[in-house]
DNA sequence: TTGAAAGCGCTAACAC
DNA sequence: GTGTTAGCGCTTTCAA
């Protein structure tokens, strides 16, 4: 079934009825309406690949993620998919085994592929600047969740910020004054801006509480063996950068046999489905995930109207605060019953 | 940088050139060097879409999942996107929202992009059999994980009777012998397996076993609803039908006050990354999730070389057991210290 | 408003 | 082994 099948059976010209059919031009409405009806009895399906070629646009976008195994991916993923969708584009995943070269080589093969753009959250904020910045030359490129230097591309995440401040104003408002921040190292932008905002916000709890923290990774592993480290301080509150991280420090403070949230209060960051999961129950902050991928959907036509030169676009967006069990009421500093003065 | 530059640059004609860069006949040794040296030069990248369009073969697999923020999917995921990238495809990814009528609409979309295989973990095992069907007749098709009606496409998932079976087997040689089963209920393959099996294992433990079970679906909350009406019986296992579940009866377990794996053992099935962090660590069965994605690659290239007509193919790969702390000793029958024979 | 015709970049017959 | 040629199905000038 091609156009020249409905131009043969509809009576008109190839060019008439690709008009009709992609709606390029106007069209007589009589004959607009047997072309159309030609197209539906025949069952016309457009070539998705010609129409490529000859426009040079395939429809297509790529999205490259690190891993999709990390958890806070998924949801992401489905947002986006939808969103994409929703404009009639589809979606090339390619993941990248957290590994800068892997990636470079994804965002080529997606690139030769003819992607219209790329989706991309980038696997190492220095390792990845390269490929991302010729990939960015080459077609419109938004950078999610994570940044990759200033000015390589335009970029939608959450502001970190603010997330953790949301953090630190509900552990003072509860009644927390020693916490600790169990993050990442790196360069990574989450992990230095969650942990930049810790040290600047902590400082009001307790002047000690910036210089009590520990950074190591992203997992469960590192979040158990910190608790390790910082415990012997006696916090009350264990900040922690991502959900991973909290969920290995709330199961090595239980093996410790430390009362959360009655002795210690433990945060995460994310809000990934183990959160609610955990037991206790994560307070965390959570990333408005739907809102990211209508926004670097938004970003993406934008960039295509303004064309790859223009200054670069960020957007951050607000996170929102999920109190739950393991920053619960807190028990009493004095246990033996003696009067506290608040 | 088209074909047609290289030729110039080579002093050959275009053909030459193709077959050179794509390796479709044999080419003069002297010739090919000229060739890939003028191409090397000239950054040439061949145009995939051109191809496309003239060798009727996008090099383009569609992935439909039900859902990608399933937990077991990623990894599932993952393991296709690379085994299909080392065969030089590219992945386009649809996520159904587990509606059968998103799914046939996504699959018509990758249909009309020419993919040149599908590979479909389907939503329903009646709701999507028609879409399936109709897409099979199309292009190679592989089902993932899940079933849609016997004879409908080849189709490769993990054999759900001998994982049930393995853990019946390491139940009964820890002791237990009041296991009941909580499982899902519906036509999904991995539901009814996974229930017949516990069915026909279970009597060997207990001829009242087969009996003690509840079935709803595949989540967390059913897993905690479920343990409120299964554990008055007082079971000393708890086998569930995946590790959702297992995660939600262990929840309620605790809030209940049992002592896992003490007084009733606990197991899952799949071993989502979620079954080593949950506490107790649970005892489960681990897909071959490397091998299912291998295995679903080779039917695609076998189907792809047998024609759309031809038996269909099943295969079925071996789980295997992983014991962790939710299925460890079990607590003495009579804990007040009192001789009990084994 | 419509039609004829020229390709998009590539592969695959078919000649030589 | 290599070149010539004819399209793949579509969009888009350019004329009418």
């Amino acid at each position: 079934m091609t156009l020249k099948d409905v131009a043969l059976a509809s009576g008109c010209s190839i060019a008439t009825v690709s008009r009709v059919l992609a709606g390029t031009r106007s069209v007589g409405a009589e004959t607009a309406r047997t072309v159309r009806a030609a197209a539906e009895r025949l069952g016309y399906r457009p070539n998705h690949v010609a129409r490529a070629l000859r426009s040079r646009s395939t429809g297509t976008v790529g999205l490259v993620l690190p891993q999709i195994t990390n958890p806070f991916f998924p949801t992401l993923v489905r947002e986006l998919e939808h969103a994409l969708h929703a404009e009639g584009r589809a979606v090339l995943l390619a993941d990248c085994d957290d590994d800068p070269a892997t990636e470079a080589a994804r965002i080529s093969a997606l690139l030769a592929r003819q992607v219209d753009a790329l989706l991309l959250i980038p696997v190492d904020e220095r390792h990845s600047r390269e490929a991302v910045a010729a990939a960015a030359a080459q077609v419109p490129l938004v950078l999610l969740d994570r940044g990759c230097g200033p000015g390589v591309a335009d970029s939608v995440a959450v502001d970190n910020a603010a997330g953790m401040a949301l953090v630190l104003a509900h552990l003072a408002a509860t009644g927390r004054r020693r916490p600790c921040f169990i993050g990442a190292a790196g360069t990574a932008s989450a992990a230095v801006e969650r942990h930049t905002a810790y040290e600047n916000g902590a400082a009001a709890l307790d002047p000690a509480a910036p210089g009590r923290l520990a950074l190591g990774d992203f997992s469960v592993e590192w979040g158990r063996a910190a608790v390790d480290r910082l415990w012997p301080a006696r916090p009350d509150a264990v900040v922690c950068a991502n959900d991973l991280i909290a969920a290995g420090a709330l199961q090595r403070l239980r093996q410790l046999g430390a009362d959360v949230p009655g002795e210690v209060a433990v945060t995460g960051f994310d809000d990934i489905p183990l959160a609610g999961l955990a037991d206790p129950a994560l307070t965390t902050v959570r990333q408005p995930v739907a809102d990211l991928a209508a926004e670097a959907a938004r970003l993406l036509s934008r960039r295509r109207a303004d064309g790859s030169s223009g200054p670069c676009h960020t957007v951050r967006l607000a996170p929102e605060l999920v109190v739950r069990a393991s920053s619960g009421a807190a028990a009493p500093a004095v246990p033996d019953g003696s009067f506290r003065a608040s």
